[in-house]
DNA sequence: ACCCAGGCGGGCG
DNA sequence: CGCCCGCATGGG
């Protein structure tokens, strides 16, 4: 992969790229991920690509992250791997306010450092509208295959715009292995085309997750992830299976809790930041496995 | 061969 | 409301 000069280093403290690039909110990975005391990553965002290789210090929650990119200005470069990184929420103050009961303090300690990382709402959308009846596996494949049939710009493979895949025909969607979403990403392409998706920015939480429910193929959860992991609503919670049975598990003795109910459980204990205990739980459901 | 996957839409009682 | 079913596709 060509890479022009452009880099820079910084030091990122209370931070985990391995937590945070392991959890299922990322989808659109180029590059294999490294495990130990070196971390390395490429991804490519709908502007550029980035690589990523983080050195941790020996038995501290901090570490020096280097980055390089191709595909755009610096400053704006910087900010896009900043909020990929996560790293524009004070999570001091996250874990404050969602850490009060034991499961979740005890999630945040086996996780600890992992971020919310927020891509644009294009990205995040295409991403979790292909991620409905999926494995995780599957949608990082089709997100490459996307990228790399419809991505190409000056040379670079680039996550495709909304313009190239409301251009594209379902056929040639689904031979990327799509299947039966490849109509309800072709169709919230065409929608969002001309006026793009960042007027939602200013609606309220509630008011830009029903706007997203007007689509086919866009559900409950797949909202709440858009808005989550695409606009940083940070109240957003995405109720899928690990979240509901764990919930129903660890907070409700085992009984079945309809999807409003968990709504507003999670709203009540864990406020404005829902979305980061949301991220811990799942995260410390598969990875513990429990069912 | 068989099962399942960060759900959703539609139809039923 | 709650419940049940089918769904494209490929990895385990």
């Amino acid at each position: 992969m060509q890479y022009n000069s452009a880099s820079g280093e910084f030091r990122a403290k209370d931070f985990s790229l391995l937590h945070t690039y392991s959890s299922g909110q990322t989808l659109n990975f180029l590059g294999e991920m490294t495990t130990g005391k070196l971390e390395s990553l490429s991804f490519s965002t709908t502007s550029g690509i980035f690589k990523v290789i983080y050195a941790r210090a020996k038995g501290r929650q901090e570490g020096i992250v280097k980055w390089s990119y191709a595909g755009m200005q610096a400053s704006a470069a910087e900010s896009t791997l900043m909020q990929m990184l996560g790293m524009h929420n004070d999570i001091k103050h996250v874990y404050k306010q969602i850490g009060k009961d034991k499961i979740m303090a005890r999630a945040i300690r086996q996780f600890y450092g992992m971020r919310l990382t927020k891509s644009d709402p294009w990205l995040a959308a295409s991403c979790f509208i292909a991620s409905q009846y999926n494995s995780i596996k599957r949608i990082r494949q089709i997100t490459i295959k996307l990228i790399n049939k419809f991505g190409r710009k000056n040379g670079l493979s680039v996550f495709p715009s909304c313009k190239a895949i409301a251009k594209a025909s379902e056929g040639s969607l689904r031979s990327c292995g799509l299947g039966f979403r490849a109509k309800y990403l072709k169709e919230f392409a065409e929608a969002y085309s001309e006026q793009g998706m960042d007027y939602l920015y200013a609606l309220s939480y509630e008011k830009a997750k029903s706007e997203l429910m007007q689509f086919n193929g866009i559900g409950d959860k797949v909202a709440d992830c858009i808005l989550l992991f695409g606009y940083g609503k940070t109240e957003a919670f995405p109720i899928d299976v690990w979240i509901k049975r764990s919930i129903e598990k660890l907070y409700f003795k085992g009984e079945r809790q309809s999807t409003n109910a968990i709504h507003s459980f999670a709203a009540e204990r864990f406020g404005l930041f829902a979305g980061y205990a949301q991220q811990y739980l799942y995260q410390y459901a598969r990875q513990n496995n429990i069912k």
